[in-house]
RNA sequence: GCGGAUAUGGUGUAGUGGUAACAUAGGAGGUUUCCAACCUCUUGUCGCGGGUUCGACUCCCGCUAUCCGCACCA
């Protein structure tokens, strides 16, 4: 990082804590590595920026928002892998007290420990008895899962279960497919979008807000028929080229149009969804200049994604991944159901019943029973294996390697049509996730904008208007003659208004106000001043022009 | 987690073994007919804990936090 950039960081960061925007948590106490507060101007930001993107997919119109907990039972995320993916397995010396990784101990006992689950590897400590590194004793507690995913109990005393603090919102949406696909009237595709708290207990939390051990966070979770090509139209976003680092061509600038001609994004509604990324993260301030796609190598992709682009944006820690758009194929709601046993699935019907005529042979269950016994299940698969013009008696060799005779006696004829009007099968999910603070940051490092006005240094915040915290600062060009008394009424009826923020400042000049305002990014700055005690119009001064022009107060 | 540096009003900094300074910001008042002007008054600080000392913000130790490498992670 240059000299001047750091300079200006700590700039920004010295105004962010200043104004209330972001400061570090609980702070008197000595504050907490990697906890942060959004203060009394940033808390206002952070809802503006959820509730811009809540809307801006639920406007798609087969979205639903969802609110699952954040604390989640071991199983669920056991299920989901990430009990194996972000712990480590530890386990406590009773004599010495030191702590160790099981699988560590374990290493000279099996191949790989690593790959072991939770009773695996309790089950092979048991039995290998190894001893403590440090005291040499043989006396191991229980094994518990530490480390990346805060660990809690849920419930009291015996009666409390294992569980974790979420290190993602996507896995309570998962569970809730069943409900999901009930309130969509059975029929995809539809999404369901979650914005809430991650938790992950990072081992170093480091430049800050870019990894955060309690962080805000949202996903979307869209599901998919397979079998259905997905069709998308990116002619809106013809007229914009985007940058694209992709796995094999390297860094590219095209359109979305082209990137999914070319097969570059490999699958339309993952290209859709980056597309609408870039809708979403221009809106809210980001330079679209400073953004771009990159592509995850073959060899750096989760094992279960088939394509998946990360959204960096460029800010003072260089490109920071904020957006992550996998395509996940079936494998979290597969997971969930082998852990469960629980259907997830969706119905398809076929375009043409699909008419299957049977002919061919089975067992007669009442000979071929007792005459095969506990090989007639073997028996039964490879008699229906036969072709129909099979002749008996004919002798068989079994998967198992047992040779069998089978008699015409055994068999019978099965000779049948059967219709299948359609299958089920499980979902795919294209899931953008995106993380809040990170773009919170990057939001706050574009629209900060230093200007030397008349010699001196003048901040102002370039924030959208969907996100700026305040909309509106009330001045009374002097407080008094009654102008500050038509500006309070004024600021009053601002707030009563739903949505809106009005902040009444009278202190300093009007100069000073105006200065405090573009500060914090404040839009629309409203005086009032002797004119308006006559005619009841005020001065409106934009943000970013810095223009004026005379409004009368009811058509505020 | 390892190594290095740092920690002084809200913010940015100076400084000392005898309880602290400057700038800026904030509040009150004055002045001012729209972009950090000016005048008066005023609020507020040595990260936490322990040690050495008659006395510690200053020296030592530990902790916490911040920054930079490495590692981890995405």
């Amino acid at each position: 990082m240059s000299d001047a950039n750091t300079a200006r960081l700590e700039r920004l960061s010295g105004m962010l804590k200043r104004r209330g925007v972001l400061l570090p948590a609980f702070e008197i106490h000595g504050g907490a590595k990697g906890l942060y507060d959004f203060g009394p101007v940033g808390g206002r930001l952070r809802n503006r920026v959820n509730q811009t993107w809540l809307n801006h997919w639920l406007s798609l119109g087969n979205i639903v928002e969802l609110s699952c907990p954040t604390v989640t039972p071991y199983a669920v995320l056991e299920a989901s892998g990430h009990v194996g993916e972000f712990s480590d397995f530890m386990t406590m010396c009773a004599a010495c007290e030191e702590a160790s990784r099981a699988d560590t101990l374990l290493e000279s006992f099996h191949p790989n420990p690593d790959s072991l689950s939770k009773a695996d590897l309790q089950a092979l400590l048991d039995q290998s008895q190894p001893p403590c590194p440090s005291c040499n004793a043989v006396d191991w507690t229980k094994i518990t899962a530490q480390n990346l995913m805060f660990n809690t109990t849920i419930g009291a005393g015996r009666s409390g279960r294992p569980g974790f603090l979420r290190p993602e919102t996507a896995q309570g949406m998962f569970t809730s497919f069943p409900a999901l696909y009930r309130h969509n009237r059975e029929r995809l595709p539809f999404g369901a979008v979650q914005v809430g708290k991650g938790y992950r207990n990072e081992i170093s939390p480091r430049q800050g807000m870019i990894r955060l051990r309690e962080f805000n966070m949202a996903e979307l979770e869209y599901f998919i028929n397979p079998h259905e090509p997905a069709k998308h139209d990116f002619s809106a976003w013809d007229g914009h080229a985007i940058t694209l680092v992709a796995d094999e061509q390297g860094e590219v600038k095209m359109t979305f149009s082209e990137a999914v001609e070319k097969n570059i994004i490999r699958h339309e509604t993952v290209g859709y969804f980056m597309a609408k990324t870039f809708d979403f993260l221009t809106k809210v301030g980001i330079d679209a200049e400073r953004l771009r796609f990159r592509q995850h190598e073959a060899d750096e992709m989760a094992h279960y994604a088939t394509d998946c682009w990360d959204a960096e944006i460029h800010g003072s820690y260089g490109w920071v991944e904020c957006v992550g758009i996998a395509h996940r194929g079936c494998y979290d709601l597969e997971a969930h159901e082998n852990a469960t046993g629980k259907t997830l699935r969706a119905r398809r019907e076929f375009d043409e019943p699909q008419v299957v005529e049977i002919d061919g042979w089975t067992i007669d269950g009442a000979k071929a029973g007792p005459a095969f016994r506990a090989l007639a299940g073997a028996v039964k698969v490879a008699v229906e294996n036969l072709p129909s013009e099979t002749n008996f008696p004919i002798e068989l060799t079994l998967e198992s390697g047992d040779e069998v005779v089978v008699k015409s006696e055994h068999v019978k004829r099965d000779q049948r049509t059967e219709t299948l009007s359609g299958e089920w099968y499980i979902p795919h999910v294209v899931e953008p996730a995106f993380g809040i603070d990170r773009i919170i940051w990057h939001i706050l490092d574009h629209a900060y904008d230093e200007i030397g006005k008349d010699g001196e240094e003048y901040t102002t915040l370039r924030l959208s208007d969907h996100v700026a915290p305040v909309d509106y600062c009330v001045f009374p060009l002097f407080e008094k003659d009654g102008m500050g008394e038509l500006a309070k009424t004024i600021h009053a009826k601002l707030c009563m208004k739903p949505d809106v923020v009005s902040m009444y400042d009278s202190s300093g000049s009007i100069g000073r106000r105006y200065a405090r305002a573009d500060e914090i990014g404040v839009p629309r700055c409203i005086t009032v001043d002797h004119q308006s005690l006559e005619d009841q119009t005020v001065t409106v001064r934009s943000r970013d022009t810095g223009e004026q022009h005379r409004v009368h107060i009811d058509e505020l």
